[in-house]
DNA sequence: CGATAGATCGGCT
DNA sequence: GCCGATCTATCGC
């Protein structure tokens, strides 16, 4: 007989990314994903879809930079911000996709520490710039799929508290309420204002 | 602790 | 030429 282990949640599907951005960013809300066995569970998220003045997808311009986020579901986007910060989205349906924010770090944990170059646990992964480097993660991973190694991405166990606020670090459309977080958590990038769901 | 400046460069107008 | 879906160090209170 085997022990009574805990199995790992199951592997997400491609029809877990095929639909809009928001939904998406709520589901991944307590869901775990890891690059190359270093990774975490998601605490934070944003999402964006061409309707957005915030998105590089807004109006549905194709321009080189963005065609994976045109791309099908379930492939990461991954861009260049200031010129030195890479940062990890997930392609949802029709040009939308979920800017993966802060991780609560659970596995691989030194590898990141000594990516990061830094100790502290509850900054490791808090914020889009710092969870690509602590990942390992730049340019070569867009359109990579998430649906395969080195990419994973499971479904959260169980029910999460979510708080929504509005997004960081943008100058368009700044008040739409697409930022996505766990309630309480250390591993934010930033507090929410108290509005929980 | 909050505010701010500087780093640094690809993408787009 | 301008402007970022950021981060760090540093300054002021």
């Amino acid at each position: 007989m085997d022990a009574a282990v805990p199995a790992l949640p199951p592997l997400v599907s491609r029809a877990f990314f095929a639909r809009d951005a928001d939904r998406v960013a709520r589901a991944l809300i307590g869901a775990g994903m890891s690059f190359g066995g270093a990774g975490g569970r998601i605490v934070e998220t944003e999402s964006y879809d061409p309707g957005d003045p915030a998105s590089h997808t807004f109006g549905r311009r194709l321009t080189p930079r963005n065609k994976t986020m045109f791309g099908p579901p379930g492939h990461a986007y991954v861009y260049l911000s200031y010129g030195l910060h890479w940062c990890l989205n997930f392609v949802c349906a029709d040009g939308s996709a979920v800017l993966i924010r802060a991780l609560e770090p659970t596995s691989g944990i030194e590898r990141m520490r000594k990516r990061r170059g830094s100790e502290e646990l509850k900054t490791l992964c808090a914020g889009p710039g710092r969870l690509c480097q602590a990942l390992g993660i730049t340019g070569a991973q867009d359109g990579a799929s998430l649906l395969a190694k080195p990419f994973a991405v499971r479904e959260r166990a169980g029910r999460v508290a979510i708080c929504v606020g509005v997004r960081i670090g943008i100058s368009k459309a700044k008040d739409l309420p697409r930022r996505f977080g766990l309630t309480g958590s250390p591993f934010l990038s930033r507090r929410f204002a108290a509005n929980t769901e």
